[in-house]
DNA sequence: CCTGATGCCATA
DNA sequence: ATGGCATCAGGG
């Protein structure tokens, strides 16, 4: 039975704090001078360091109080709500992580140690000054303009052109009265009640059904083409949940959106939401994190990240192009933005709504039992469906060796040249060839720390590494057998079709949309505006344009290679190439000009090919899933990868070996357990992987069985195991 | 993660 | 014996 938990700690009384330190235990502490109480950001001793944690609950050891160290601060800023603790608690669970590194997620903010940030402001004092001069005047002027309120130093001087010395001054006579305020402001106030843009009639039915919703928990999968306003749908939920006096979240898969994104919320709520992504400013951030917990942020736009902050009261979390891949973290914790938010939202009693064109099959899955609730938008008068899509079979078409656009595809571009009209050429490959290789010995040039192929970049004139983003000089000489002069670049990247479609149309603009040929964001920002007031004939792109940007002048798509992701056994080919086909023909023809799509396939008959050009969706997603469901696959079954890593490759086999030597745990909950096999990229930054893949039944309690198997085993020191739960890919 | 303790080897 | 350095366990 659960003992009630103790929330105040009188000065003395013995306390577990889970530190940010990455220990995967709390670590015991006696209360401060004044207390403390459960939830309390603290700062406590931590062997010769001062290290920050939160009271996380009543001590936990054997320990002799005396013998404990004593918290050396509580820090001023409201304590962790039990709803964040729990859901740190739960979001470590799932993922096998260390609640410390959880922790550490939802303390990312500048500042914390200090007090609350404080900055000098000026107000009108009694006194008038002592001799008035023309600065003087301007000065009081000023002042009074602003209603008596708080200015700051260079909002004076700016604002009546006198220095500062004038200001400090009159300050010193009295005539201004100088004061302290937080430097951390609140958000300007959004508000809800502002009529919003013009619902059509489908759209004010997916409004009200979202807005009755709000107040409990629920999902909702928003489903609608791009183009059928699901963005003005889910701003009604936002606006409800607003005047409901709670907090909503917005995530986007990409920084690049937010801006775009921002001025919309500007235009329906009359102020800026708070925005959250490594893009901002450590003051801005503090002032984020700070403001969040007060309710001094109605609204915040952000990133995976934001999912970890501090709300005072969370309603509503959107995700929005819930099925992108960029929502799994790949790196350090694991985790899924999406089902985290779920997560997060179950605890928090907050509302979420999935949005998107083509939602991944999990949330198609959990729609079709009715575990989340379903909304389909159609497209708005006035703005195309689908466009047509046809396959080019490549087989019957004469493409020679080296060349990507086939006679069928050049016809096409050619009309809509001629019409003055735009093409996309759609290829998922960035650089300039993925491949290097000897034609003397066959040689492939590789990545010295990686063992992936290093990828031809000749805008930048060097090779890199996708993986680990090591760059070197193009070889003229193979590095194998020495042979000058007989190194070649093998297959297609953008960089290469860019050079084929100038080739092929001389007389047209050309435009690439690869991210590493931009230098910033901006610089992106402004050749996607550029394209979309038609100053090129040809994009050709990555899938960087398959996000959510509108070119309205767009007609015609060409996929040069549709059979990407559909061979080699990804679980998630098939839904990738759907979904990645099916945004990408929606860039075509969303004004009212017709779009047409061409797929360069070598399989048309393929049922994945079959299925986006007959535009049988559900049809394609009840295939799939009855695929994953024959196969026991997610997510009628469950998927766990564990990577192994160390810098010496005997160490790590030998240890993997010994793992899966040891698969009782495993076996006992009826799991099957494949490897060790080398990891899809064996090496990264000089560490060695191998990979081990555990399958098993959606009831049993895999992490459980997890943590069991891995804990017979100590690792040596500079193995790492890393699991990933829910894998998004594997090989 | 950091840090101080530990142990191994090279040197005096 | 002494110091430098890599490796490792512990942190309350």
């Amino acid at each position: 039975m659960d003992l009630p938990e103790v929330h105040h700690f009188p000065p003395d009384a013995p306390l577990a704090v889970l530190t940010t330190q990455p220990l995967d235990r709390v670590l015991d502490y006696r209360a401060p001078e004044g207390g403390a109480q459960i939830g309390d950001f603290v700062e406590v001793p931590l062997g010769p360091r001062k290290v920050l944690g939160v009271v996380w609950g009543p001590a936990e050891s054997d320990l002799p109080p005396t013998r404990l160290r004593r918290v050396e601060r509580v820090l001023d800023v409201p304590p962790m709500r039990d709803e964040l603790r729990a859901f740190l608690a739960r979001a470590a669970d799932y993922t096998l992580t260390p609640r410390s590194l959880m922790l550490f997620l939802a303390t990312r903010a500048p500042g914390l140690f200090q007090g609350q940030a404080m900055r000098r402001v000026y107000q009108l004092g009694d006194t008038p000054p002592e001799r008035m001069t023309d600065a003087r005047a301007r000065v009081l002027e000023v002042m009074t303009g602003y209603g008596g309120a708080a200015l700051t130093l260079t909002e004076i001087t700016r604002a009546a052109g006198v220095s500062a010395s004038v200001v400090q001054t009159m300050a010193s006579q009295g005539a201004l009265i100088e004061a302290e305020t937080p430097r951390d402001t609140p958000y300007p106030r959004l508000d809800p009640a502002r009529p919003g843009k013009e619902l059509s009639p489908d759209q004010a039915e997916a409004a009200t059904r979202l807005r009755a919703a709000q107040g409990d928990f629920g999902v909702t999968l928003l489903k609608g083409v791009t183009g059928s306003g699901k963005t003005e749908v889910y701003l009604e939920a936002v606006a409800e949940c607003l005047s409901k006096g709670r907090q909503a979240l917005v995530l986007l898969p990409e920084i690049a959106l937010t801006a775009g994104f921002i001025e919309r919320v500007e235009v329906r709520f009359g102020a800026r939401p708070a925005e959250w992504h490594s893009g901002v400013t450590m003051t801005e951030r503090r002032r984020l994190w700070r403001m969040v917990g007060q309710g001094g942020a109605q609204m915040v736009v952000g990133a995976r990240s934001a999912l970890f902050l501090p709300y005072r009261d969370l309603g509503l979390i959107v995700v929005d192009e819930e099925h992108d891949s960029s929502y799994k973290q790949e790196d350090g914790v694991l985790y899924n933005a999406r089902d985290m938010a779920v997560l997060r939202a179950s605890i928090a009693g907050s509302q979420v709504v999935l949005a998107s064109a083509t939602p991944a099959l999990e949330t198609w899955v959990n729609s079709e039992t009715g575990k989340y609730a379903r909304i389909d938008l159609h497209a708005r008068y006035g703005v195309a469906e689908l466009p047509d899509m046809r396959a080019i079979d490549l087989r019957s078409e004469d493409l020679p060796s080296g060349r990507w656009i086939s006679p069928s595809l050049k016809t096409a571009v050619q009309t809509r040249l001629e019409a003055g009209e735009q093409s996309l050429l759609f290829l998922n490959r960035r650089g300039y060839a993925p491949v290097t290789t000897c034609r003397a010995c066959g040689h492939q040039v590789q990545c010295h720390q990686c063992d992936a192929r290093m990828v031809e970049h000749r805008f930048q004139q060097r090779l890199m590494c996708h993986k680990c983003g090591a760059t070197a000089p193009i070889p003229t000489a193979c590095p194998s057998c020495g042979v000058e002069g007989r190194m070649h670049a093998v297959g297609p990247g953008v960089e290469r079709l860019e050079e084929e479609a100038r080739a092929a149309f001389p007389d047209a603009r050309v435009a690439v949309l690869s991210s590493d040929l931009f230098a910033s964001a901006r610089a992106l920002k402004a050749q996607i505006e550029a394209i979309a007031e038609g100053e090129a004939d040809i994009v050709i792109g990555t899938q960087l344009v398959a996000k959510g940007h509108n070119f309205p002048h767009l007609t015609l798509v060409g996929v040069i290679d549709a059979d990407l992701g559909l061979h080699g056994s990804d679980l998630r080919a098939a839904e990738r190439t759907f979904q990645l086909m099916r945004q990408v023909a929606g860039r075509a023809g969303r004004a009212e000009r017709p779009g047409l799509a061409l797929l360069q396939t070598h399989q048309p008959d393929h049922p994945v090919i079959r299925a986006i050009l007959s535009g049988d969706e559900e049809g394609f997603w009840r295939a799939e899933a009855a695929e994953r469901q024959s196969l026991g696959m997610p997510p009628y079954g469950r998927l766990a990868g564990i990577i192994l890593s160390s810098p010496k490759p005997e160490e790590l086999f030998e240890f993997a070996q010994a793992l899966a030597a040891r698969a009782e745990p495993l076996l006992r909950i009826g799991a099957q357990l494949y490897g060790p096999a080398p990891a899809p990229v064996a090496r990264v930054r000089g560490r060695h992987r191998v990979r081990l893949l555990i399958k098993a039944a959606r009831t049993v309690p895999l992490q459980a069985a997890i943590s069991q198997w891995t804990a017979q085993l100590k690792p040596p020191h500079d193995l790492r195991i890393a699991v990933d739960i829910d894998p998004q890919s594997f090989w």
